[in-house]
DNA sequence: TTGAAAGCGCTAACAA
DNA sequence: TTGTTAGCGCTTTCAA
């Protein structure tokens, strides 16, 4: 651990816009306003206002002075200043989870690209519980931070967020939670994910799978047990009950030690990679075999677990798609608010068979019963 | 993939603001000023001021009436206008370098509740290049949207970046990149903790410790190396020739291809917990054993390598402490700019010793000669 | 195509 | 303890 302070030069004022605040006028070193580009530049201060936000009805000659005036005072544009005449923020706000898992985090890194690419900053608030009152006062800081749309990424609980908010809100990976002047609704496709990854192991043969879902109170896992629920059903599988776990793989490896003597057990599509990880470890410390005895399927897609053995069979949330796709929507829905929204392309879905997976250990003859 | 749209209503505004500044007064729904409060509260927008910002000289008398009036009209302070006036924005920008390891991503996640715990509003920029470019750029747009200071989080090369800052930066896990009015860098403890690790290996009693490093171009690679390289030394022990890898599982697997056919490489410190796992991977696959007939040590305390085979043996970063004590900091620097910075405590290095190491197949005799 | 004037909603300084 | 006045730096309107 290593502190190092530079120096501090006690005549270096904390800040140009304080010092200008107490009274100091666009003099000397002092941070540059727009009528000092205007001056500089020889035009008015609208004008350089324009050039700077690519408004028609500029000449060439005026544009090209100004920029060079900007430039050469290291002009910087005063956003409160702006957002306080024209209305506009240029920010976006997202309230996230704040958990560190790879699912999670890998989401919220591309929905940074995308409101990058789409020209907004980003605000971030974490509601580590993402209950309704969280999510509320989470929405109500960013609005008051000032923000021209919201983002809810994956949110935990059902309930209804009072809020009134009055930006368009893109819900990512959940049902809407509140209202608002416009509301985007962008899955991640989970329920398609559970299915196929259901039917996967219903495909090896197996004569039914068991669900061990994360806690019940997120929306993740509702989808997903709503796409295990409904592979089963379609193929007339019997539905066991569920298992439980809270995304941890400690949790997995619970689940698995109680599991492990349970002999009718064959397969496992587990919600989340780390459990699966988990639930795979205790197995095996139980002197049960995978895949050999019991097929696992995990759920996000984390890389890694490529290396691990068995390789973990998994299928990959297309989060970067889910990201792109919804603010594109939302970012419309600010830019564009009395046309109706674009199409969405469906992101796929994509299963990754690895070694985690194999057909039951013997397969149930015609009448049902096991041949063991 | 579900795509929803409320219905539009179309006398809704798309904004209060906007309206406001079109020329509405504030007048049936819209959006409430400081001087509606202050109307409805029977005192001046001065009181309703001080009253918000919880400044002295207010009485509990306006003050109820202040916060009654604001809750009943749904007040929000508007933060640009403050921002503008005041000249502090209450924010805090983070350039991050985008990328989802369970390092960054869990420091991040750190470092918002930290910044919220300290009042602050949390705005995100990545640049997952983490050059001097890159990170200047993001340095330049969060200035211009408006922060109190910037953190610039693990950033990747050396090299001077230029930009004019006028706000208090701290740096995380780096040294100072760029002049700033006040700079204050915090450590992530990556040099004691390569060193813990290696010794950890040295104490097991193998001659020497190969090391697995990140791209080279990292400040995180750096230190690592030369944490090992520092326990090696202080031993006298030989320091083999780096292995190079990318942080992935992958480039982890690719390494160990190769090494599994040196018969004398007994002890690997892989500067993360996925390189790891790729190079235990690809060493079983040769048929080596690990951990009997080599130790490997990871690097960053991701939990879910508990449960893998063999459970990993690694060193945990202190994130937490380090985004804790590095925005006390960069707090204190942005509110009391004239005044010493406190001292800030070393967060504990953590060696988790699991499976993954164990003493080397067969210890050297006396003689350095190897008694297979 | 350009400019002058008038705010945006709030806080700072000062006076009361 | 409170209110008055005067901006913060920009965009908007509207006229030129």
């Amino acid at each position: 651990m290593v502190i190092q302070l530079t120096s501090f030069d006690a005549d270096v004022r904390p800040s140009g816009d304080f010092m200008a605040a107490v009274g100091g006028r666009s003099e000397g070193s002092a941070v540059p306003r727009s009528a000092d580009v205007a001056r500089l530049a020889g035009v008015s201060r609208k004008t350089v206002s324009r050039v700077l936000n690519n408004e028609p009805y500029v000449s060439e000659e005026a544009r090209t002075k100004v920029l060079a005036a900007a430039e050469e005072l290291g002009y910087r544009l005063n956003q409160a200043a702006r957002t306080l005449a024209s209305g506009r923020t240029g920010s976006i706000g997202v309230v996230a989870l704040g958990t560190v898992g790879y699912g999670t985090a890998s989401l919220l890194v591309h929905v940074e690209r995308a409101v990058r690419d789409a020209g907004y900053a980003l605000r971030v608030v974490n509601t580590p519980d993402g209950d309704p009152a969280g999510i509320a006062g989470a929405v109500e800081s960013l609005l008051e931070q000032g923000v021209d749309g919201v983002i809810v990424s994956e949110p935990i609980v059902e309930g209804d967020v009072s809020v009134r908010v009055d930006v368009p809100v893109l819900f990512l990976g959940a049902p809407p939670a509140f209202n608002a002047t416009r509301t985007v609704t962008m899955g991640v496709g989970a329920h398609e994910l559970a299915r196929a990854a259901t039917e996967h192991l219903l495909d090896l043969g197996h004569t039914t799978v068991h669900h061990l879902a994360g806690p019940r109170r997120w929306y993740a896992t509702k989808d997903r047990i709503e796409g295990w629920r409904a592979a089963l059903a379609a193929r007339g599988a019997h539905e066991p009950p569920l298992l439980n776990g809270d995304w941890s793989a400690a949790s997995g490896h619970a689940v698995g030690e109680a599991l492990a003597s349970d002999r009718s057990v064959t397969a496992v599509f587990a919600a989340g990679d780390e459990m699966a990880i988990g639930l795979i470890h205790a197995l095996r410390e139980a002197g049960r075999r995978v895949p050999e005895d019991i097929s696992v399927v995990g759920f996000d897609g984390n890389p890694v677990f490529a290396y691990v053995s068995p390789p973990l069979t998994t299928v990959r949330q297309p989060f970067e798609a889910a990201a792109r796709e919804g603010i594109r929507l939302l970012v419309h829905a600010i830019e564009k608010p009395h046309t109706d929204l674009p199409q969405a392309s469906d992101p796929p879905v994509e299963l990754i068979v690895r070694g985690s997976t194999a057909p039951p250990p013997s397969p149930p003859d015609k009448t049902g019963r096991r041949t063991t």
